[in-house]
DNA sequence: CGGCGGTATATGAAGTCTCATATACTTCCG
DNA sequence: CGGAAGTATATGAGACTTCATATACCGCCG
């Protein structure tokens, strides 16, 4: 049930249509969810029979009529509930990681290769986000300047051979 | 399709049954997946239907009979392809951090507890961690304390009124 | 011997997510 | 006028996930 919250965290600011939601969504990736729009779509109408948020329908400069949703009160609790409810840790859950990590029985060579093309994603990445003006914004910075450094930390150790894989009997 | 790779990838080391998947896959946070026993047994049985793994049945010390899974060489072929695929950062999708940031319309001292509440969960975890023995280890640990930092600094900063929230001026 | 606790497999409902696809309206450009 | 491009909404299949629930087998302890 988190994208509905996610969504009415973010119209508690401004009322929005569905395609805005998705790309405030799209662009900071510091907020912590994002989602498509097959998927915002649905979890609005649902809002909207819900009674936490209400539409109203505009004319756009360009295109189709917007659905602008804003917010009810019932919609303002719901989400001061949500905040409130006690954290956790979430499940891990990152295909690339979990390739990575597989990778690690893998010759050397390969595995600095991999590890460059992942290092390269996290700069582009870093080159990207937004200037820390938030909390959030400012921990997500900190943590891909980490594992750019790790990235880095481990092929330096792979080319040195310091920390030798199944080859190593090989070159012997 | 990546649960099911992640399976292919943990059963190519060792033979083991959906029990054992699960007991690897949740105390091992750093290999970047983790899923439900309701997801792996689904999961197993789509990979015996599609011939990427082969399954014995084995009387065990205690319990059901064992259903034990081994790859078959088309798995590993299947498990292959899907290593050497590009790599691409994660969609975003993590409900915790999502509302520690939609907390930051809130009041300092609010957020200040929030903030040690998270950082709680954070020290846990790193003490929960498993040793650096791996890179992907190694990893999530530098995350992890990199994370810690981020709480601190955010933390100190609110109470110095460095950060001045809403409550700015009511208190000026 | 009867229940408790741990091992192990299983299922169903409801919601969520991804991916592909379709459509409508507008402006701009040729 | 006609097509391309950008804005905006929408739907469906299939897989994935969560959560609740059920069941079976075994050894141990009282």
């Amino acid at each position: 049930m988190s994208l509905s919250h996610v969504l009415l965290g973010l119209l508690s600011t401004t009322p929005a249509s569905g395609w805005d939601l998705k790309r405030r969504l799209g662009e900071d990736p510091a907020r912590g969810w994002d989602a498509d729009l097959s998927q915002i779509y649905p979890a609005l109408r649902r809002l909207l029979r819900g009674g936490f948020v209400s539409l109203k329908r505009r004319r756009s400069p360009q295109g189709p009529p917007r659905r602008e949703y804003r917010v009810t009160p019932s919609g303002r609790r719901e989400l001061k509930e949500w905040l409130a409810e006690p954290y956790a840790l979430p499940r891990p859950h990152d295909a690339t990681l979990a390739r990575l990590a597989l990778l690690e029985r893998g010759l050397p060579p390969d595995r600095v290769r991999r590890l460059q093309e992942y290092r390269g994603l996290l700069a582009d990445e870093l080159k990207r986000a937004a200037p820390g003006t938030t909390a959030a914004r400012r921990r997500r910075r900190v943590l891909l300047e980490t594992e750019l450094a790790w990235a880095d930390a481990e092929s330096a150790a792979l080319l040195a051979g310091r920390s030798l894989g199944p080859a190593a009997k090989e070159r012997a």
